[in-house]
DNA sequence: TCGGTATCGATACTTGAGGTAGCGAAATGG
DNA sequence: CCATTTCGCTACCTCAAGTATCGATACCGA
């Protein structure tokens, strides 16, 4: 069995650390262009890099994004001691990341895109969803499926209005998506 | 000013009625491959009909399946008397319209397209919304933002749900739905 | 200092989808 | 019979995702 040895470094030459402008790279064109005029070719440029180098490091444009949304949206502030506080950080959490310029049309752009490819879908799923639903269920002591309907209220409602308006949502529409909510935890 | 004569016929061949088959067409298209693979040539020919002939009757695939939802979700079966029941019925309606085959999927798809797409997104707006916010606000007798609210919240959830699961949502969730969103005319 | 190895940018390419142009044939009304 | 319009068909354009290849370059170990 191969040993993890940390300090060992493969041959060869290294990547460049060019994650993070790829990332910001990403974002910027798509709240520039939108999501589908913003081109695997055109954040390349944009970042600076060869358009090889992005599909050497993502292997499909919708792995590029779901990393970068990961990237973005990065861990949940909860505390795990106030059931209805933590939920109405995460709501007001979800709705300032979203937005953020470029994250709330990346992360619509890629969500329709993984209803019609199911390797997407497990991957966004995988990375996006699972570790948020498990750390909701275990702040708010609820069973998975309870948790999973939140998500979706939540998350589809911002998400809508995003598309709709291109707007974020105004605060008093999440002051009011956060009271509704919260009467499911009573 | 030219006078809107409806019993003129105007010269030339006449259409054939197919449009009625192309929306069947397209539904079932988009059921079986999904949103992406079902293209323009694809759904032509499942419905027996020459791609130009699509492109004579609707100038883009998202006007098309606009088109093809507005004929499939037709009018919202409300009392205007009860405006608790009315709620209820609008989303179990809505809920029940977005289960069926290819709906969903659909209704997902060309939302998505328009988010970068303005022509697309009023084109939606005009044809599909705004005819059931107004009917909505009309039963409700709920001001304008409130009903968008109310949308954002039921068909984000809806959609939000199909997409992650491709399936639709169990009653048991739609119950909790209304319940949710009732309280919100108290 | 010199191979071995893997990444770099650049260029060219393949595949597939949306959409258009132009054709002769067919269907209507006058 | 003639003008007009739609029909199916074929060929085409544009653009984006993704692949292949190549010389150049950076790192490691001997």
């Amino acid at each position: 069995m191969a040993r993890a040895n940390s300090s060992h470094r493969p041959p060869g030459r290294p990547r460049s650390s060019v994650d993070a402008v790829v990332f910001e790279a990403t974002l910027r064109t798509i709240h520039e262009l939108g999501y589908t005029r913003a081109t695997v070719d055109r954040i390349a440029a944009a970042a600076g890099v060869a358009k090889t180098t992005i599909y050497r490091r993502w292997p499909s444009k919708g792995e590029l994004i779901t990393a970068c949304l990961v990237d973005a949206f990065g861990a949940l502030p909860l505390t795990g001691t106030d059931r209805e506080k933590d939920l109405a950080t995460a709501i007001r959490w979800g709705a300032a990341k979203i937005g953020e310029p470029g994250v709330g049309a990346a992360f619509a752009g890629v969500f329709t895109d993984a209803v019609s490819d199911p390797a997407l879908r497990r991957v966004l799923a995988t990375r996006l969803q699972d570790p948020y639903r498990r750390a909701l269920q275990e702040a708010l002591g609820e069973p998975e499926n309870r948790v999973l309907f939140i998500i979706d209220v939540v998350v589809g409602t911002l998400l809508h209005r995003m598309g709709i308006t291109g707007e974020p949502m105004v605060d008093d529409d999440v002051d009011t998506l956060v009271e509704m909510v919260q009467r499911l935890l009573r």
